[in-house]
DNA sequence: GTGGTCTAACTTGTATGGTAGTATAGCAAT
DNA sequence: ATTGCTATACTACCATACAAGTTAGACCAC
């Protein structure tokens, strides 16, 4: 799973460690993490986990129930849904403040984004994610809602662990492309209507495959 | 600052009751927390103190600075401006929802509360926050987005420092009520466009007093 | 076989001791 | 008077020990 690097504490160090995990399905919903178990896996004390598991908590990646044990939370579709809508909101406001702004460099840095993404092999899944995930900053950050990514970053974790389900990528990485260049052309347009409408499109695609991939991985699903 | 009330953990009931300390002013903004300090005026060990630190520090209550010291956070009026971008993306996308769905059970829970609000006696300012909360969340809940409440319960709180600094409301409670009729008036009109805007219009009310606050309290904001 | 009880092996929660790092106050040298 | 060093009193961080609660299974009575 990983070691521990130096630089910050032992707890923040495992907190983001065990959030890619589960992110990424390498723990598996309604796995149970013991404090002692992940303790003596990293040679460390059961205090450092014990904060990592609390700030899990708050992002309702795990379920800490007080004598019983600790449990990565399984995916909820309803909460992927309301997230979803969530997220929608944000960066449909946040895009449109982008169009309005209309900043050549943002722009020139999306095009370039795009660029990488073409260029991304097959099935590479998680390389692809990585750019789509930067292509959603660079667009908050321009725009200067750093809290508003903030939040973003947090929410998204429940997606993502979503788009991980799914190695043969559910949507053709090729149409993802084609909806983000739709939405760098309706910002350099400086047309915060089409901005929007683009990324409401966008932002439906998850809905798409989460029933198909609910059937194919009931396990990690609630219910 | 009140005492420990028994039912869940010690380190949840110390978060509870260091966040509405700080929400409400009581701890000032760059004070210095210590986990000794706290810790004894509770009568409790400095483990609890910390996981509550940590949960603080996760919403930006509070600043944790390695061998240094915890720190309430000051208000920052770029954080404040951008939470209340965040907080009105949302809103706007669930009184819209809630408009399209036109619930009379919906508008009478609504139309009970604006009730109360009108009887706030003069100034009790707490009390009429506590009832405007009760209308944002009963939207929210009302259109089944559980989610979308718990994230701006999560980052209002920055808002709410700033409300709370001022005991003669800035703004006369009677144009907030004014501002929550015409929501109400466009769900139940069942009118989408119109309720978006009643909700942009009374989400910009904050920016209005912001800087004022900021020139009368310096100590509590940054730079 | 079935049901109840008790024990033992877990779990998280709390308390406490010790470590390493930081800032500050006081003293010395210039 | 000003600068530089040193001792000291903080801080958060980590490890360990103990307490309290839950669960699962062995065991016994019927």
């Amino acid at each position: 799973m990983g070691s521990i690097e130096t630089g910050k504490s032992i707890g923040v160090q495992l907190h983001n460690l065990l959030r890619e995990a589960i992110v990424r399905g390498e723990l598996r919903p309604g796995e149970a993490l013991s404090e002692t178990d992940i303790a003596a896996r990293y040679s460390v004390s059961r205090q450092p986990v014990r904060e990592a598991f609390i700030r899990l908590a708050q992002e309702r990646l795990v379920a800490v129930l007080p004598q019983r044990g600790t449990f990565v939370v399984k995916i909820s579709i309803r909460d992927v849904q309301d997230v979803r809508f969530v997220r929608e909101a944000i960066e449909i406001a946040v895009v449109r403040e982008a169009a309005e702004q209309r900043d050549p460099a943002l722009v020139k840095s999306l095009r370039s984004i795009l660029a990488q993404q073409r260029k991304v092999k097959g099935g590479d899944n998680a390389a692809f994610l990585a750019l789509d995930e930067q292509f959603h900053q660079t667009i908050a950050l321009a725009t200067g809602r750093e809290h508003a990514w903030r939040v973003i970053d947090q929410i998204k974790a429940q997606m993502d662990r979503v788009r991980y389900l799914s190695y043969d990528a559910a949507t053709p990485l090729s149409r993802l492309v084609e909806q983000h260049t739709a939405i760098v052309d309706a910002i350099e347009a400086g047309d915060p209507i089409a901005a929007e409408k683009a990324m409401h499109h966008h932002q439906q695609e998850i809905l798409q495959s989460l029933s198909a991939l609910a059937q194919r991985f009931p396990d990690a699903f609630e219910l």
